[in-house]
DNA sequence: TATAAAATTTACCAAACAGTCAATATTTTA
DNA sequence: TAAAATATTGACTGTTTGGTAAATTTTATA
């Protein structure tokens, strides 16, 4: 369990969210500054190197620490992973949420489509986190995906359905829709070596941008009842 | 480097393979199955922990053979690695040799589309091997990477230029086109702790048939001038 | 079947690593 | 500014881990 609570909520062992405690004596100025320091730190060593390979002398190293040091804001090594797992769900799931039955389908799609491609371009680590997790069987965080995120994709499938139902796109699988979409915006975070060595160390930027309009192009032409 | 020469290629430590040597003593029937053996048990491993996440004991006890002796057959823990790569690279690039520039291009798109999800259900140990490797910077293929692989992409990239030149398929980045196959295809594979908690544990056989008429409907929707 | 070669085991080493603890330094507060 | 609270350090511990070396067992060969 984490020494000094953060922001309001927290998580215990078994990844679900915590109220703060009253009981919790307030947070110092250093103590918020250097916990921001070594979360941000030991994410971009986790997301590079995997739990396994990460160590607190490499999160230490980048933070400008020394490991004792963390270990005083930190329990241990699980916790910092724990607490980064947290703070990404959060972010993660947050898309997906935004999409509308009452919005034009197709837009609405397009839309999460974006969203969840701008995430990737301004949270490549975070994804790389949460692939390396996936990849490893999600010893961490099972329980949120067949919590909140099975419910949370379930809610959104009824709406995709509705949609097929009413013949404003064509008939389709919405589960597997969700998952193309994860897996071709995701795609450009966690594989990103591969797309820079297959098109040239090129500004990543530009990456981003072709592959905005060539995903717009993909799921409109998907959905769309008509020729676009 | 190994000690023992496999099949007929192996790799050095750049990555790049080398022809069998001539000065190379016959492998014994027993060298044969151990090492098969051996690689078996560490693919089990290496795909599920990481490089970093894996143990040489892990295999060991996986593989039902003494620390020691895995150490008989290969002289490190990286060997064991780099031979489970080169293999799978052979195995990786092949589907994307077979699209054809003279046959329909939709029919080919979706016949890569189709032999990559394949591999996806029939490899999975293998495709979440490269996705660890990727997701940590391809550290011992980048090489790979950006020569045969960005070759073979860019032949490819051609074709797909030259269907669209010719109005075959309409106006696309076919970069952009191998990257959405790629990262839908071996989703599958890679996310499945994923798929499993959102869709429900169903017999994994019946996601990859769902999503084989998915993908088809996805890319073929996608490509044709004509509507579908 | 005796001998050589190959395979396996046992005992070990050194480095890497997560985490502890007490001593010291710094900051806050009364 | 003195005392209390907080923050930081450095030396240390026990464990895990990759790898070695020599002894022993098993298999192949002449």
């Amino acid at each position: 369990m984490i020494k000094f609570w953060l922001n309001q909520t927290t998580i215990d062992e078994s990844g679900f969210f915590l109220a703060r405690s009253d009981t919790t004596k307030k947070v110092t100025r250093i103590q918020r500054e250097k916990i921001n320091v070594i979360l941000e730190a030991a994410l971009d060593i986790f997301s590079n190197h995997g739990f396994r390979g990460a160590t607190i002398d490499m999160i230490a190293k980048q933070a400008n620490l020394s490991k004792s040091n963390i270990l005083y804001y930190f329990d241990s090594k699980d916790d910092i992973h724990s607490v980064l797992l947290s703070k990404l769900l959060d972010k993660w799931l947050e898309p997906l949420k935004v999409i509308s039955a009452t919005g034009d389908p197709v837009d609405e799609i397009c839309s999460y489509v974006e969203h969840k491609l701008d995430m990737a371009r301004i949270y490549p680590r975070e994804s790389r986190l949460f692939a390396n997790e996936i990849l490893q069987g999600a010893p961490r965080i099972l329980k949120v995906l067949s919590g909140p995120l099975k419910e949370l994709a379930d809610q959104k499938a009824e709406i995709i359905n509705s949609w097929v139902n009413s013949g404003k796109i064509i008939p389709i699988n919405p589960y597997h829709l969700i998952f193309s979409i994860w897996a071709t915006t995701q795609h450009y975070a966690d594989f990103d070596v591969q797309i820079q060595a297959v098109m040239g160390n090129k500004n990543s930027d530009a990456h981003f941008a072709d592959a905005k309009s060539y995903l717009r192009l993909l799921f409109t032409r998907l959905l769309e009842p008509k020729v676009v």
